[in-house]
DNA sequence: ATGTAC
């Protein structure tokens, strides 16, 4: 396809309706981002998803926006209700893949590289890394694990794996109802025994420093001093996510043809949303959703742990707080101008405005907050949206966003190189020749994809967060520490 | 992203 593309105001161009497409597309990008990073495939994507029937005004790929398996990366799709589409392969295979941001009341100055050290350490024996890791807690979760992923958050407070109050710093408060692990294949189910890990890929852990402030009423609010630390928990769900996705790929492929739909392409596979099919795919997401923000809310219990047994205190003493939790794999109902659709969000990151109802009480006024994390070693950003923000229907990028397939990076990239890169950063996992696909320069520049959104008003930074210490698993292999 | 295979 030869693809006309053209500007349509500040760091926004658009892709008029041509051949199949049912709208246009538009993408976020500044001009170094379009000049340098701009790859046709994932445009190509953005107009695939475009010409799906029942797609609502346009398809948006954000400032880091690159090609994925359908839907590009970057990509937001939304689908007229009751009348579109709704597919596994717009959501993506992470379903729930997510950011949470605790914060500490502990000063970075009193901490040294040795304190990281051991801190990490404390975590990292806690918090297992890594592809195919299974959970620390089995015995536990494995009894209640069908309670886990249908009701939610009161059996995790039971279980003694959260404070009463974390369930409404979380999106959707960390809960969507119609979860039915029933629909839910025997596979994918046995997964399940990863609930409580981080993962492999782009997922971390990581203890950062509040280490500027642009907001300074904002960031208050969220409880954020200048040169506390934080910690950044990136994780989603796991094997069990990553099951459900494959399996109602296939079923919407098959399912697809009887209902007459032409696909675009096999990973933008989709079925009417109020098909048996589509209803089946959305509560075994919502289950992978509920398993995710488990997941979050494990892993947070855990560090709180490790805070307490490294500082030898109640980690409430720490405060280790959660800032607030958001999805950026996902596909939910939400409101637009007053008109109900179903909204595609894959490595899009919900944001709502300030005095939106889908707000926590406590961030009202503000907006909640959203976390964009750089790459491994490189800054992360605390934003809000703007009203402005309902012309991405309530979207904004998820991170730096790549630049290179993970084997490409990993041709290109050496351990001398990556090492160079962290620089005093702590790290703990797997050794560095693992994690290569991760390299800094493997992804985009974070300031220039924050810096797109921030300058046409759709974002305002609040604070940005520099990285200390890193906790990541890779392809697997032996421990190694730097 | 992911026990990189039925």
């Amino acid at each position: 396809m030869f693809l006309q593309i053209e500007k349509c105001g500040l760091n926004c161009y658009r892709i008029p309706r041509q051949g199949e497409m049912k709208v246009e597309a538009r993408v976020y990008l500044n001009e170094f981002l379009y000049e340098n990073y701009l790859e046709e495939e994932s445009l190509e994507q953005l107009c695939d998803a475009a010409s799906l029937p029942g797609v609502y005004r346009y398809v948006i790929g954000m400032p880091d926006i690159h090609s994925g398996y359908g839907l590009p990366i970057g990509g937001v799709m939304a689908m007229e209700v009751p009348d579109g589409l709704i597919s596994a392969g717009a959501v993506g295979m992470d379903i729930n893949c997510g950011v949470r941001l605790l914060r500490t009341n502990i000063g970075v100055q009193d901490l040294d590289k040795k304190d990281l050290e051991k801190l990490l350490r404390e975590i990292a024996a806690r918090v297992p890394t890594g592809i195919g890791k299974t959970s620390k807690h089995q015995a536990d979760l494995g009894r209640h694990f069908a309670e886990i992923v249908e009701s939610g958050f009161p059996v995790l407070l039971e279980l003694g794996y959260a404070r009463p109050e974390d369930r409404r710093f979380v999106e959707e408060e960390g809960f969507f109802p119609g979860a039915n692990l029933s629909k839910v294949s025997n596979k994918a189910r046995k997964r399940g025994n990863q609930l409580s890990t981080i993962g492999g890929g782009n997922h971390f852990i990581e203890l950062g420093e509040v280490a500027e402030i642009f907001d300074r009423e904002n960031a208050a609010l969220f409880g954020l001093t200048r040169g506390s630390l934080s910690v950044l928990i990136h994780t989603g769900s796991r094997g069990f996510g990553h099951q459900i996705c494959v399996d109602y790929s296939s079923i919407m492929e098959k399912s697809a043809k009887r209902y007459g739909l032409k696909l675009p392409s096999r990973g933008l596979a989709a079925v009417p949303i109020e098909s048996p099919e589509g209803k089946d795919y959305f509560a075994a997401m919502s289950a992978a959703i509920n398993f995710a923000f488990a997941n979050r809310q494990i892993i947070t219990h855990d560090v709180r742990e490790a805070f307490g047994a490294y500082f030898d205190c109640r980690d409430t003493e720490l405060d280790l707080g959660v800032v607030y939790d958001v999805a950026h794999n996902i596909a939910k109902f939400e409101e637009v101008e007053g008109r109900e659709l179903l909204i595609h969000r894959k490595g899009a990151t919900r944001a709502l405005p300030p005095q939106h109802r889908g707000n926590p009480s406590a961030y009202r006024s503000s907006g909640h907050p959203v976390f964009i994390p750089g790459s491994m070693g490189t800054s992360s950003y605390i934003i809000v949206a703007t009203p402005k923000v309902v012309e991405t229907f309530y979207s904004v990028n998820h991170g730096a966003g790549r630049v290179m397939s993970r084997r490409e990076a990993r041709r290109q990239f050496d351990v001398e190189m990556l090492r160079e890169q962290l620089g005093p950063i702590v790290f703990y996992g797997d050794r560095e020749r693992n994690i290569l696909d991760e390299a800094p320069q493997a992804y985009k520049d974070i300031d220039a994809v924050v810096d797109t959104l921030a300058e046409i008003g759709i974002i305002k930074k609040v604070a940005r967060l520099s990285p200390l210490a890193v906790v990541k698993g890779g392809k697997g292999g032996r421990r190694g520490r730097r």
